[in-house]
DNA sequence: CTTGGTATGTGGGATATGCAACAGAAAGGG
DNA sequence: CCCTTTCTGTTGCATATCCCACATACCAAG
């Protein structure tokens, strides 16, 4: 349960009165849960929707030979669930991983699709919240594709950190995530992207300090 | 505007009476209108939201050097915009292109998440239809990550006739596209993929003629 | 402080991938 | 029908990327 002074921050029952959001939990027998660093939130095993209400949390997906690959970086209002994304073709292993201590709410997505019989006020306030979830999910998934889809490790960088300079609106920000796990993301080997940063280093185009990144160019 | 028949096959409208529909059209100032092969659908330059009601487009993102992506392979129930996806952080140009003759339906998204004063009925559902596009559209952009965050050709061709053949349910399933088309969707050289596809056929992976394939893997 | 684990940084060698170029097949338009 | 354009299939070559191996730096736990 959350009390009143995180509702008004929750991105799932924005606009909800206290009392409202209750009924709510109640009546699409949703469920709040709290996890640790290294947790593990959901395994795409049951149908259930997941939103993030607090943390950070990571869609990792593991293949056949331990590869794993980081799929989606999920903040505060990031929504996943085997329904909405990452159906799993495959027979890789998807899980949703805890980074930073998460508060997570579960909802059976049958539940926010049902047709309410009484169209009740709160159940389509809650369904224009979920709808904005998606598109910022939509929004997270496609500036990932924008940036898998350049040929080189050096573009996919660049392409990178100018999506990250935009959002914070500023020429240096700081990676959400070590050099590693960067590699990760842009789906590439290491060492071969560290080579690539030590050249956009040394023409001038990034200049770096830990996480911290400012981009020239 | 659509006739009734169409009206029931309308992801968009989906669930509508004919007499809420046209309501719909004038209240929300909806746009209906069709397009050709080749035809630009749209720009990114404005706030608007597109339907593809029947039909098939492409969104492309033609980087400095004039070199063109396919980013997205929308169908009956894509779903782009501005504001949904593809926001454009860099100087690349974003077009949505008709493939095959294409009818839209272009909605502007600030009147789908204004809350409805009078919480009329039919809003709700649009809402609800709307939520169950952008669902489907985000497993689509997540399947095109789970192809593009492959390490290698051959595994991003795998994963993608996987996915395939998933979806058909069936081991034998045909390209949505030209193998050119396909080189580009997955983001590598068209003569390296060629390459990489003999590979295939010729250790029994795949068995292919033209655009149709049967995985055996 | 010591220790183990993880992250960062660098390099050599193997190779998969990208690039350019070509030719035949297929498709579309007048 | 012919003509033009696009698609398919293939090759040689250059190199960006991958893989392995190592060294240092950092951080947290004991």
């Amino acid at each position: 349960m959350l009390t009143a002074q995180e509702l008004e921050k929750s991105p799932l029952f924005h606009d909800i009165s206290y009392q409202d959001y209750r009924e709510i939990l109640v009546c699409f027998q949703a469920v709040q849960r709290s996890f640790r660093a290294d947790d593990l939130i959901y395994d795409f095993s049951t149908d259930a929707v997941g939103v993030v209400e607090r943390g950070q949390a990571s869609v990792i997906r593991i293949d056949e030979e331990g590869v794993a690959t980081v799929l989606e970086d999920l903040g505060a209002g990031g929504v996943f669930g085997k329904t909405l994304a990452f159906a799993g073709s495959t027979g890789d292993s998807l899980e949703v991983v805890c980074r930073r201590p998460c508060d997570v709410v579960f909802i059976d997505y049958e539940h926010i699709l049902s047709r309410c019989s009484q169209a009740c006020h709160r159940h389509s306030i809650l369904v224009q919240n979920m709808l904005q979830l998606m598109a910022g999910k939509a929004q997270d998934l496609s500036r990932r594709v924008d940036v898998l889809s350049r040929r080189s490790i050096r573009e996919k960088l660049l392409c990178y950190f100018r999506q990250l300079s935009q959002q914070t609106g500023s020429r240096t920000f700081i990676l959400p995530f070590s050099l590693s796990t960067l590699a990760d993301y842009i789906a590439t080997d290491r060492s071969a992207m560290m080579r690539e940063l030590k050249r956009l280093r040394e023409d001038g185009s990034v200049r770096s300090d830990g996480r911290q990144f400012t981009l020239f160019q």
